[in-house]
DNA sequence: ATTATATACATTGACAGGCGAGGTATATCG
DNA sequence: CGATATACCTCGCCTGTCAATGTATATAAT
């Protein structure tokens, strides 16, 4: 069972920019990092994907590039810049206090 | 500074019906209730109310009926339903496990 | 050789939820 | 009489998600 993805609506953004903290990367193998570290709970769909990185460049928040492999299929590669920490920093500490209040407010007291 | 509306879309049905888990309430009353339970960080926008008030009980989730008020302004009360209090609790269920692979996905590891 | 599967990227159009802007009505306080 | 609080409602826009569809390369199986 997967999550409904309107509860993760939002914080698609945030995600990817996090997978992008550890180093640049393209759309294909950071999909399979977020299966990962979820044990298989979630991945988007690509075109949620593809149309995440436009918007995240678009503001300035990756900046993309060709890889240049030899052979198979090409790789548009990502990296985050100064701002796109900056908003990822932001995101996480909006989703603390996100967290305590939808605790609150989803708690029967 | 208030919450990003994206990360709370999704949620709203759930904390609607949360509020209607202690007993049958109205619009504004319930509205209140999320206000306080946030220490004022959160409040629907009354658009936003309303159309999951329809939604709700067009799902079945919720039942309406006018209050017999003697005087003031007239209000529309909302019961929860078994299938609601069923979906409630589907959601904090689905809330627990959502959080820990946000956690997980928001995290730098 | 052909088929299937995995890798890898991209776009279009439909759909759904949030909400700004606008509207109605009652009661109270100054 | 005007302001404020209570109390409800709807229309239409905006934005993010995603099904469907398309392209191309490499490998393994049949």
């Amino acid at each position: 069972m997967s999550i409904t993805s309107d509860t993760l609506r939002g914080h698609t953004d945030a995600i990817i920019l996090t997978r992008l903290l550890a180093g640049d990367s393209y759309g294909y193998a950071i999909n399979k990092g977020v299966q990962e570290c979820t044990g298989g709970a979630h991945s988007f769909k690509e075109a949620t994907l593809y149309t995440a990185f436009r918007r995240l460049e678009e503001n300035g928040l990756i900046r993309s590039y060709w890889g240049d492999e030899g052979s198979g299929a090409r790789r548009r590669y990502y990296a985050i810049t100064a701002e796109g920490r900056q908003a990822c920093r932001q995101h996480v500490e909006e989703w603390e206090s996100t967290k305590h209040l939808l605790d609150a407010m989803l708690s029967d007291a």
